[in-house]
DNA sequence: TATGAATGAGACTTCATTCAT
DNA sequence: AATGAATGAAGTCTCATTCAT
């Protein structure tokens, strides 16, 4: 449908934009150009710039969460399933760096404001395989007995910083070492 | 000496500005307002606002440099020292919730693309504690043989993750908590 | 025929937005939607908006025209004549709330700027019931003997504040008011 | 002193286009054109459009107020006070009818929906010249008993319709044809 | 005829920076 | 050195009108 197509180019050329040059250096006529559409037509589809960045923030998460989800076998033991999960987040933060990018923006600006920085974790309302998981590594004594956001802290803290330290060129992650990080997190978490 | 003075109430006007409204919602004008001085006034000072924007980060480097080596003590064990430093850390960010709101905006703009993030937590040149404890630790067997970089993303990325959470009001750190965290950052790069 | 049908449709719609609205904040797309059209088929039956404005303006000088002339009677006395006139012109502007809000808008306004404000009290070429009647009172004696304009001014500017004040809420205009203020027009033009 | 320099040049300007073009023909930079200045100089001295708007209204207001009241007696009967006045507002706008004819559209616009048309003619508090004459000349009897508003539709109705046909060019109204509006708008509200 | 997505000129407003004082 | 009024480029958004379907 056309309808469709002309919000996509939009949502992409947005999200490029904004990801590489920040939130004010991508100026609606800019995103438009880039876009292929007339300035007039970024409100056809978005009520203003703010609606046409949560959109994108909304369409990351949607993302993210169902890419994580792939492969994921609830009958492992709960360490694999927490490796499984986390190197499977970094993968998609570092094979989609414009989104990373994206996310870190907005978690750190006005826009993302209402939204927490632990709805793209999952935390979203009651189904999140995170908080799940740590719970349940709680009850059965696999976890350490801390507040969940702190066990998101220690989990995602270091995956951030890594993904970032990537992104920039600093480090090469290599297999190797995305295996390491994750089970050096799990250490963190995991009850002693 | 009054050069100074007027610097300095520039600085920290802009400091708080921007940390509680972000650096487009801190224009320049309010600035002076806030300083005290003419608008023109800045410009005497900083060559423009990115200059004085790089500058107030330079100034809260140093300041957070500082503070963290205060009661470092090179003669104890080198978890001790660890700890020590982080929880140091920590508690200057818990104390400084603006400097740290403004670090965290710095790094998310392209203001902070030519400086590095790492640069706040000692990395610059040669002369970093942390880079020393960390090299120290994987010579004596006692730290995970890791680059440097992902020692620090194991040890800071949960850092900021729990200062941000506090900064945002989703959980007020205790003692405790910070202990708990102090030791799981240990225990993720310490050598099994 | 349906041609009338959608024409009309959309000359209502028009009209209660910018009775309501004033010109400007009814957007063509607005009217489209209210009339229940798409909106380029306005385009189909008028050239542009100010077409659209224009036709509305002489759609409701004609309903306003015709309403006036019922229940005329050329047999009676001309200051009942004059009475029954300026009553039946008041009684229909507030009854008609939307029809004098419009009216003043455009007289108001350079869409009207080619039209007079008098064409409204059917002044209009040669055929006006008002122009005669006054005419009538000169030549009779009945009516001073001034420039038609200045009747038309000394009759209809006090009932087009009425009609303002009454719309606003400002007054509550019942019978006494009214009959009141049309013996007061009279007693303004009447010779002595 | 130059900041009500430039102020008050933007403040003639704004008169003069919105009076000849309609608020929405005045765009804020062709006003700046036309004063003089830059663009971003109107913010300097006014909120926004509707400040600038709002701010001619009441200067203009002030200006009547001030001419109305001049060679005004107390002491005469009230007759020939109520003649005096009416003339000399008439006059006033005649001379000056860009501020009659920017009066007019601001009472018919958004802009001066808080405000209310008669204030102009100075019912603003309790300090009005028209409404204590009216006041006077009903407990005297020499004026009808009727709502105020009332008499001052009577009263002012004919002038701006007059004003108005005058500003159009309708009508050269002459000294003759003023003072006998006056003295037939006095008859419309005096107590037979 | 009818549609409504698309357009882009143009409106209002902000703000980093300059410069006469 | 200090000021702050002035500037104007640039940003967001609206809306009359067009045109492919």
């Amino acid at each position: 449908m056309k309808h469709t197509e002309k919000r996509n180019e939009i949502l992409s050329a947005a999200l490029e934009l904004i990801s590489e040059q920040g939130f004010h250096k991508a100026p609606m006529s800019m995103i438009a150009d880039k876009a292929g559409v007339g300035a007039g037509t970024i409100y056809i589809y978005f009520e203003n710039k703010d609606a046409l960045i949560n959109e994108i923030y909304l369409e990351l998460e949607k993302k993210i969460t169902s890419a994580i989800q792939e492969g994921y076998s609830a009958s492992q033991p709960i360490k694999e399933r927490f490796i499984h999960l986390w190197i499977g987040l970094l993968q998609y933060i570092i094979e989609h760096p414009l989104h990373f990018r994206y996310m870190e923006q907005y978690h750190n600006s006005p826009y993302g404001a209402s939204l927490r920085r632990d709805r793209i974790l999952g935390k979203t309302g009651n189904k999140s395989i995170f908080k799940d998981l740590f719970e349940e590594g709680i009850t059965n004594h696999n976890v350490k007995d801390l507040p969940i956001i702190m066990l998101f802290a220690l989990s995602f803290g270091p995956m951030v910083f890594l993904a970032r330290d990537h992104t920039l060129g600093l480090i090469k992650l290599q297999d190797g070492h995305i295996t390491q990080a994750a089970a050096a997190c799990w250490e963190a978490i995991k009850n002693k």
